[in-house]
DNA sequence: CGTCGCATTGATATCGCTCAAATCCGGTGG
DNA sequence: CCACCGGATTTGAGCGATATCAATGCGACG
């Protein structure tokens, strides 16, 4: 059932530094189109994808067709890395956005965790980090309030004190980050800099001192 | 600022196999009473914790007081572990339940990680395990109905065909896992029973075939 | 037998989503 | 330089799903 993957080959740049070569020696570039299978549930897993660019999902399926969505990758983010511990997939993978992927070999990937102690530190780090920004992400949408989750974030992800935020992408992206309709960011952001709890200068967002 | 740490021995038991001697050597038990902080932003960090049971959480605050939860940490799992790669503390630890903990001496921790690669592996294993476990549950939240997060949580976390959960704990402890009110809950749970969407056997809830 | 917490159901209020229209802004082509 | 276009940003209005408040039943436990 999995649908062939593009195979375009291309020039070995954009390699991430702290692959180890025996890695980057095995690796290729695929291009992937909105809608591609990459692989599907049951399939051995083969390989582990760096995302350059673009939009992958894992998705698992309701018996009534219901799509599960078990989580997005995006640019710089490492792909379906769970299979490492696995022999088969257990969701299937599929390409949301237009993507550039990194194909690694997932058989010496396991083996470069275990010989490598310099990469086994760097990965570990990695999954420390994504594993705390994930809680938090969580925590912040078990918040029932607008006001609240725009808050939590500006406290966990903000830097300087008070905390402050310079946006990277536009407000309808933080909106979809934060689980609210662009309308409610709009509004909440407005009510907030209105009260003076935060002061905002085009993308940078901060809270007001106490 | 950091409020003197309980203290309390308890025999060595309960302690964990997959760490090494090097660490449970070196570990300790210690009670804690619900509102105790086990440190603050900036203390210098010096223990990891298992937590053997209780709840424990890591908070930062809002200009304004408010209590920002970056995590929730129960019964089975390492609380802290972000400060294995920082020097300091970059947000409270608390006690939320009476809880009873194993302290992890830091340094040795990371000297394990680095020097033997078994316990490596397991580390690397759980943060792994953690991280895919917290990501479908970012998902979920970011559903907005009440019926597409149960549904969620049975594709996401059932096991069999069609997918099928146990409840270990009660229905209010779900209701909160899921982001829901519990009354939200108890009628969504009516209504997909209702509908012959699941099939409801006590703390058996099983999705029904196609 | 009394108490406590969970489960359940009812009634109501509220907040955020949705649909809509107007404006702004950057980029593009004439 | 200006007209035009598409998408983001705002603001308005209304609806609906969920939270909240309440009351009852139930079972465990002392």
């Amino acid at each position: 059932m999995t649908r062939a993957l593009p195979t375009t080959q291309r020039p070995k740049n954009g390699v991430p530094a702290w692959l180890p070569r025996s890695l980057t020696g095995a690796a290729g570039w695929i291009d992937v189109e909105p809608g591609a299978y990459l692989f599907h549930a049951g399939d051995p897993v083969r390989w582990v994808y760096w995302v350059e660019q673009g939009v992958l999902k894992l998705v698992r399926y309701a018996p009534d067709g219901t799509e599960i969505v078990l989580h997005r990758a995006g640019g710089g983010e490492v792909f379906a890395e769970a299979s490492l511990s696995a022999g088969r997939y257990h969701c299937d993978g599929l390409c949301v956005r237009e993507s550039r992927l990194l194909t690694l070999p997932a058989v010496p990937f396991r083996q470069a965790l275990r010989n490598d102690p310099d990469f086994a530190e760097v990965w570990r780090e990695g999954l420390a980090r994504a594993l705390r920004s994930q809680r938090a992400r969580y925590e912040r949408l078990g918040l029932k309030s607008a006001r609240a989750r725009v808050l939590h974030y500006l406290v966990s992800e903000g830097r300087g004190e008070p905390p402050a935020i310079k946006l990277s992408g536009t407000l309808r992206e933080w909106a979809e980050e934060l689980g609210l309709a662009p309308e409610t960011l709009y509004r909440t952001l407005a009510d907030l800099v209105q009260a003076g709890t935060v002061i905002r200068n085009g993308p940078i967002i901060q809270l007001t001192a106490y």
